[in-house]
DNA sequence: TAGATTGTTAATCGATTAACAATC
DNA sequence: TAGATTGTTAATCGATTAACAATC
C-alpha cells in the first residue's frame, strides 16, 4: 500500500528526479525493460544507495530480486514531477530567447501548451511565432485570466521584469520561469524557477579558471 | 597575508558567487560603499552566517566593526570566478538560442567573447548575426584551433552533441556549455557547464504540483 | 575607549553512503 | 530453494547555523 508523501522532500532529491527520468526513457527507447539500481548507478554515476533512497521518498517502485521495471519507473516519475498533465503557458518577451523557448517548450515536452507570447513592440503584434500569435503586453493580464494560464515564461529584461511578474501573480499566475537576470518578489503561493544564464556561465568560468590552477599545482 | 586557496571549495559555495556578485554590482550602481553581512543577508534572504563562511573559503575581505566595501568585495568575487579576464567563445548551432546566447554573451559580459557561430545548415554559410559571421560546422575543428577559443556553447540537438563536444575537445578546447539535453562524456580535464531547461521546466512542473498539494492538505 | 562586525571555531542539522534484513 | 536486489535503518560525511573571541 503505498502511503501518501508527507515529509517534504528537499530540492536535491527534486533536481534529481529530471536525469532519471532522462535516462530511464532512453533506456526504455533502446529496449531495456528491466534495470537494478546498480546497472543505473553505473551509467548515471551516481551511487545506487542514493537511487534507491531518493526513489523511496515516493513509494516503492522496485521488486527484490529483480530490479526496477524501466517503464514503469520512468511514468511514476512523470506523476512525481506532474508532468504526466497538461499545463497551459505564455512567452513574455518574443526575442530570441521567448522564441527559442517557444518552439522548445511546445515541441520537446507536449505537456506545456504555449498560448500566447507578448511582446511590448507594437511592430510585433499579430506577427505569428511557431503559430502562436503575438500579442501586445497590455492584453496579458486580462489573456492570464480568461485562458486559465499556469505558467509565464519571463525572458525580459531585469528593468521590467519584477514589475511584469507581479501583475501576472495579480492575474492569478501559479508559476513563472523567469529568465530575467533578477530575483522576483512574489508571494510564497507562486512557484518560480529561475535560470539565470549569467550566473551559470560565471560557474563555468570559475570552473576553468580553478581546473588551471589545479593543474599548474599538480605539476 | 591571503593564503592561497588549497582546499576544494564545495559547489554549493561556487553556485551562490554569482548571486554575491549579482547583488554587490547592484549596491554598487545604487550608490552603496560598504554593507555588513547582516545587511546583505537581509537583502538576499541567505544567513548572514553563511556569508561570512562563503566568503572567507577565499580570504578576508572584510573588516571588523565595519563590515565590506561593496566595490573591492566584488572586484574580489570577479576575480575569484575568474570574470576579470576575457575568454575566447564559439556558439555551435545558429537557431534562436543560438542566437539569443550570442547577442547575450557578447553584450551583457563584456567578458565572453563570441569569435564564431557554426550551423550545419549550408544556407546560412556567410550570414551575419549580431556581426559576426556564420560559418560551416566542418571548419570547427580548424577554427578552434588557430583561434585559440576557450569555450564553445552547445545549442544543438542530442543526437549530435555528443560527438560534436568529443571533437571540439580534441581541438582543444577548454570548456562547454552545454544546452543540449544530454550528458556529454568527455575527459575530466574539459570543464561541463550543463544547462538542461527541460529538467529545469520539470522541477518547475513539480513544485507547482506539490504546491497544490499542500495547499490541499491545508484545507 | 566602546561599539560594531568580522573571521573562525564549535554545534547542529541534513544529505549521502554503507550495511543488511526482508522478500521477490 | 538459492540468488539477487530492494527497502530501510544506521553510520558517516559535509554543509549550514550559532556563538564568540579577535580586532578594527
Amino acid at each position: 500500500m503505498k502511503e501518501t508523501q508527507d515529509k517534504r522532500i528537499s530540492s536535491a532529491v527534486i533536481s534529481r528526479l529530471p536525469r532519471y527520468y532522462r535516462y530511464l526513457g532512453e533506456l526504455r527507447e533502446s529496449g531495456v525493460e528491466r534495470i537494478s539500481s546498480n546497472e543505473l548507478s553505473a551509467r548515471m554515476k551516481v551511487t545506487a544507495s542514493q537511487i534507491r533512497q531518493d526513489l523511496n521518498n515516493f513509494g516503492g517502485f522496485g521488486q527484490q530480486g529483480y530490479g526496477y521495471n524501466v517503464a514503469y519507473l520512468q511514468q511514476e516519475i512523470a506523476k512525481i514531477l506532474g508532468i504526466d498533465k497538461t499545463y497551459n503557458m505564455i512567452i513574455v518577451g518574443a526575442g530570441n530567447l521567448g522564441q527559442a523557448i517557444a518552439g522548445y517548450a511546445d515541441f520537446e515536452k507536449r505537456g506545456f501548451v504555449v498560448k500566447g507570447i507578448f511582446d511590448i513592440n507594437p511592430e510585433l503584434t499579430g506577427t505569428m511565432i511557431r503559430g502562436i500569435q503575438v500579442r501586445m503586453a497590455y492584453e496579458m493580464k486580462d489573456f492570464v485570466r480568461n485562458n486559465n494560464i499556469d505558467i509565464a515564461a519571463l525572458t525580459i529584461p531585469k528593468e521590467s521584469a519584477v514589475e511584469i511578474a507581479s501583475m501576472l501573480a495579480d492575474a492569478g499566475i501559479k508559476a513563472i520561469w523567469n529568465f530575467a537576470h533578477t530575483d522576483l518578489n512574489l508571494p510564497k503561493e507562486i512557484v518560480v524557477e529561475n535560470v539565470h544564464l549569467s550566473e551559470s556561465l560565471m560557474k563555468l568560468s570559475y570552473n576553468m579558471a580553478n581546473r588551471l590552477r589545479e593543474e599548474r599545482e599538480e605539476e
